[in-house]
DNA sequence: ACGCAACTTGAAAACGGTTACAATCTAAAC
DNA sequence: GTTTAGATTGTAACCGTTTTCAAGTTGCGT
């Protein structure tokens, strides 16, 4: 039933115009450009929108402009409070901005990840963003077809072609290690996170490795643990690092989240911390302040870290020219957890 | 520049039904309802499809069907544990039922959420979640007048108009607090979520004093606290209940954070948790089994609330009929912080 | 062979906006 | 008093789909 009664326009822009006495053009001026039409009909036009209670319908407006004023992105989980915290951050930058965020989760899956990106650029996005490097092969030849600009979220390749902004995990790794390398530690443990499909694992534990091959300490293959992102795996790590005859005097982890397993657990086996065990985390989370003993750890401001990836985004669809690779400064918060090892 | 090079068309359906040798309607029909077309047609075009990397473009499909499968979302914010995890597992159902999610936060401000929504409906939202009963007023309206189906969420309100899922928090909270009272406590305090446009928050305050007035305890003005959602101000109100010269013997929380606070500042001031204080959380994050002591709260299965109301909506957009007011029962889990008060 | 129902397919009109272009109307410059 | 540049407004084509309706096929009972 597709009637249209020419005689009264129900709803849409073109009763706003018909109420209004003006044309569709100049509804549509007065909402997108006001100061193209004079202040009498833009008054008038207005009285009429909100006596209708009109809304413009987006996807018409999007399909006509072929712009959508929308972003998307794609995380792995938002069950995490460093991506819940980035995506509140970016999501309240843009809505300042005028546009909106489409989000959506992959669970590191990369094959989910490509189809999500298909459905955001079918959602008619201006553009992505995306956490890391580490992606499908489809989706950089799927982005670069569709021609959508896009930002990888929370790592620092410089030497990359690709927009990204983030700290320099591997760094910031090197640094947490190196401070307990500093504090006289030999025996250095590593609990990070899975590394499959997650490049910021990958930097991380590559950064603390590089420490430890510096300063000239073994990592014996028992002293280096993955486990997932939950305090429960954390925790069974830590059970077994410090079940070893042979056991380091200081873990560094990939995350708080594991620190704090480890932290938990030493505990519950009697260890006390930093006195048997230094630990050092990696985020600084809301916990690590609050906890005792409270958690040295790597301070990464994540919040700014998606903002800029919004502003990136947003500044290249408006044409200006942006920087592609920006590096975003960590620092080391040494707090309980972590001191010189016991004399033996 | 509209010139449309009648020969050849560049790109969307048109250019996958002049591929497939077929018309626009074929290649529709065969994207949204395949069993209508016939085999070698269907073979026909989906090659053409993925030879062009045709990708639908939904705004025009949403424009012309007027449907988006798409629902939208509005909490307070994405920072918090139990709306993430909410989040998480409505996009998750969702998404195995081919919808797409626009999540949107308004900071706990009505105004923000009236505008949020006015923009999900311009967006052509098929539905809303929204969170709890406490809206703007113009929000009725205008859910009502662009009739726009939706679904509160965390509150059970048999007695509303409004299709509701969630557990009852009043209840809830009222058994929170009879556990401690059962214990043999007679002086409770009550630090609590800050009320105001919250009815979650208000609900379990309301729990908390039936359970005390049921039991002919007072509840003098200083012992109960409003704090927001952050470790740090729970910590302040404990060490304030904690310094009045007379004090009580435990204390229920509106949420597990503000216990955990309370948990931490208790253990700091050099009180022993549950033999000076009792302390009940309410949500039953992971932390609460992970602290020591481990926290007595209130289970709530969130993930299972939020997936309920995308079913709702979902299902009735199908048309199907489905109940309006759905309660998730929550329950008592009794761990280490709860026990007898100390015989004085 | 024929009629008829059931199934496939295509042509074309929406869907609700934007915007190129033309038309009209100013007011300043000559 | 003309021109004319500039500002304002309207007309109508177009954005990429879906869907109605009609037309063309096919299979089957008679």
């Amino acid at each position: 039933m597709r009637l249209t009664n020419a005689k009264s326009v129900k709803q849409g822009i073109r009763a706003v115009a018909a109420r209004a006495g003006v044309s569709t053009a100049s509804v549509s001026r007065a909402l997108n450009n006001p100061d193209a039409v004079s202040p009498s009909l833009r008054a008038r036009i207005e009285q009429a929108i909100d006596a209708l209670g009109y809304i413009p319908h987006a996807p018409a407006r999007i399909l006509s402009s072929r712009r959508s004023r929308t972003l998307g992105a794609i995380v792995p989980t938002i069950d995490n409070t460093m991506f819940a915290r980035g995506i509140a951050s970016l999501q309240q930058y843009l809505s300042s901005v005028g546009y909106m965020l489409f989000l959506t989760t992959s669970g590191y899956d990369l094959d989910v990840e490509l189809q999500q990106a298909r459905n955001l650029i079918s959602r008619g996005v201006d553009g992505l963003v995306l956490r890391g490097d580490c992606h499908h092969e489809g989706l950089r030849k799927l982005l670069a077809d569709n021609a959508v600009p896009f930002i990888n979220v929370g790592i620092y390749q410089p030497d990359r072609p690709h927009p990204c902004v983030g700290t320099n995990n591997e760094a910031a790794a090197h640094r947490a290690a190196a401070h307990v390398i500093e504090l006289g530690h030999r025996r250095i443990g590593i609990v990070s996170a899975l590394q499959r499909n997650n490049d910021r694992a990958s930097a991380r534990v590559a950064g603390f490795r590089r420490a430890l091959t510096e300063n000239g300490l073994e990592l014996p293959p028992q002293w280096h643990v993955e486990v997932p992102y939950t305090l429960d795996d954390a925790r069974e790590a830590a059970r077994y690092l410090l079940s070893l005859k042979d056991r380091p005097t200081a873990v560094v982890c990939g995350n708080d989240v594991i620190a704090y397993g480890v932290l938990l657990e030493a505990e519950r086996d009697g260890f006390s911390v930093p006195r048997d065990l230094s630990v050092v985390g990696f985020d600084d989370l809301d916990w690590s302040r609050h906890l005792r003993p409270s958690l040295t750890t790597i301070h990464v401001p994540t919040g700014e870290t998606w903002q800029r990836a919004g502003e990136y985004l947003v500044r290249s669809l408006a044409g200006e020219q942006t920087i592609m690779h920006r590096e975003i400064d960590f620092s080391l918060v040494v707090r309980e957890s972590t001191a010189p090892p016991l004399k033996s």
